[in-house]
DNA sequence: CGGCATCCGGGATGATACTG
DNA sequence: CAGTATCATCCCGGATGCCG
């Protein structure tokens, strides 16, 4: 991983640099459902109608889904597909930035499935 | 990686388990800076007294670092230890299920380097 | 009917001053 | 140094309306 070169380093000014490019990344994704949105285009294969998407992604409201997608488009993370029918029908789906993400979003989900072990174990196994 | 087991798979009962542990992980990491501390307690190779974490995190003020901070202990993702000193120390740092997000915080970080530089190409060539 | 915008209340977040 | 208290501000959520 090209990260090694500047993570973890103890060169002050190193950890500036890297400091400012993952607040600036981070930014990208902060909002309350953008993880979740870009996980659940992982999860699907392919684009997702906006429906879908609000099916998906539980307990979202349509004014949030629709403004945290807008925010993911403009910073390039997914594309927005209009097909000009009746009824709309509009597709989302990851950029190139987006399933950049991949890699890490896998990490993310697969942390989550051992946590969830984890916690069941616990409360199998109380003693 | 154990989540080719369940991710992206075809059978609606499994992708309803895989957004349910999915949704519980990612509402532990919900708040505004909970990832850029996580990644800052990554980026330091040792525990954080609680002043070099707000000067870390740029942009946090105390209120939020506290709060953000207990909502991490009491998740089980960093643990807390106060010693017993006047002026008081009291360092955080990453517990094992934080540890365990060392992966997916090492492939962010990643992204957001590439990202960066993306977008530093784009901006030196216009053209 | 599907996708999206607007208005308003409540909770999360931010700035500042203060305490042990 | 680490944490608390108070008040202002902003994001989020629900309801409703618009438009093709």
């Amino acid at each position: 991983m090209a990260i090694e070169r500047d993570w973890r380093c103890d060169d002050p000014k190193q950890q500036l640099i890297w400091a400012a490019a993952t607040r600036d990344a981070l930014q990208v994704l902060e909002g309350k459902w953008k993880i979740v949105i870009i996980c659940q285009l992982f999860g699907a294969k392919g684009p997702l109608r906006f429906s879908e998407l609000e099916k998906r992604v539980e307990g979202v409201n349509q004014k949030m889904l629709i403004q945290q997608l807008k925010e993911l488009e403009k910073d390039g993370i997914v594309t927005r597909t209009v097909f000009p029918q009746v009824p709309p029908r509009v597709e989302y789906a990851l950029s190139e930035m987006g399933i950049a993400l991949g890699p890490s979003m896998a990490e993310l989900i697969d942390w989550a499935f051992m946590r969830r072990d984890a916690r069941a174990a616990v409360s199998q196994d109380p003693a």
